[in-house]
DNA sequence: TACTCGATCGGA
DNA sequence: CCGATCGAGTAA
């Protein structure tokens, strides 16, 4: 399970990265458990991010973003897909980390399909098991190199500055297990620092 | 109340 | 490339 508190940094950029590799866990409504690894987040970090949702301020829509971290937010796109996001950062700071791909399901659309998922879990908490959805940090520490930054999909609507922002983070299929032979010392990923 | 436009995907 | 499909946000 993950902690609470490691998602209410402050530090969502940060927090999208360290996602990566750490295990969504569903129980399906027949209590069958499937767990699955994170390979790509995206982040949405604040009002003043204007490819984020609470760009517009807090809504009934928006509302839950500034909960406090560790709870989902999922809403429709487009009238077909339902997208998840994980709620970051300390209450009345507007940010999460929408999930795109999982193993063996790349592409946020797909992600919700594969693990059944749909709005009646947003505000639902991330880290217990209460709601049937939950974060997992199985261990094993990804290398700096496993994981590739890119600009963040279909958010142009933003303008050129937020829209070119690398907040779009990806893990290198193969790239996450240790080398072998295994005497290569690469930085890991930290969920402390600078974001931006 | 009318209109516009999506943090997408699958099929021409 | 295009259509699906619907709710949030905005203007009126």
């Amino acid at each position: 399970m993950v902690e609470a508190k490691t998602l209410q940094a402050r530090n969502t950029v940060a927090l999208a990265r360290w996602l990566l590799g750490k295990h969504l866990v569903r129980r399906f409504p027949d209590g069958r458990i499937e767990a699955r690894r994170i390979v790509e987040t995206e982040a949405y970090d604040g009002e003043r991010d204007l490819a984020c949702h609470a760009r517009v301020g807090r809504t009934a829509r928006t509302d839950v973003m500034y909960a406090a971290g560790g709870v989902w937010y999922v809403y429709l796109c487009y009238g077909v897909h339902e997208m998840l996001n994980l709620v970051v950062g300390p209450r009345d700071w507007p940010a999460a980390v929408l999930i795109r791909g999982i193993e063996g399901a790349g592409g946020p659309g797909r992600v919700t399909r594969a693990l059944a998922i749909t709005r009646a879990l947003n505000r639902a908490p991330a880290c217990d098991d209460s709601a049937g959805l939950w974060l997992e940090d199985r261990g094993g520490t990804l290398p700096r190199s496993a994981v590739v930054a890119s600009p963040r999909v279909g958010v142009d609507y933003a303008g050129p500055v937020w829209a070119a922002k690398r907040w779009r983070f990806t893990l290198r299929p193969g790239a996450d297990r240790a080398a072998p032979g295994g005497r290569r010392r690469e930085r890991s990923t930290r969920v402390a620092g600078r974001a931006g």
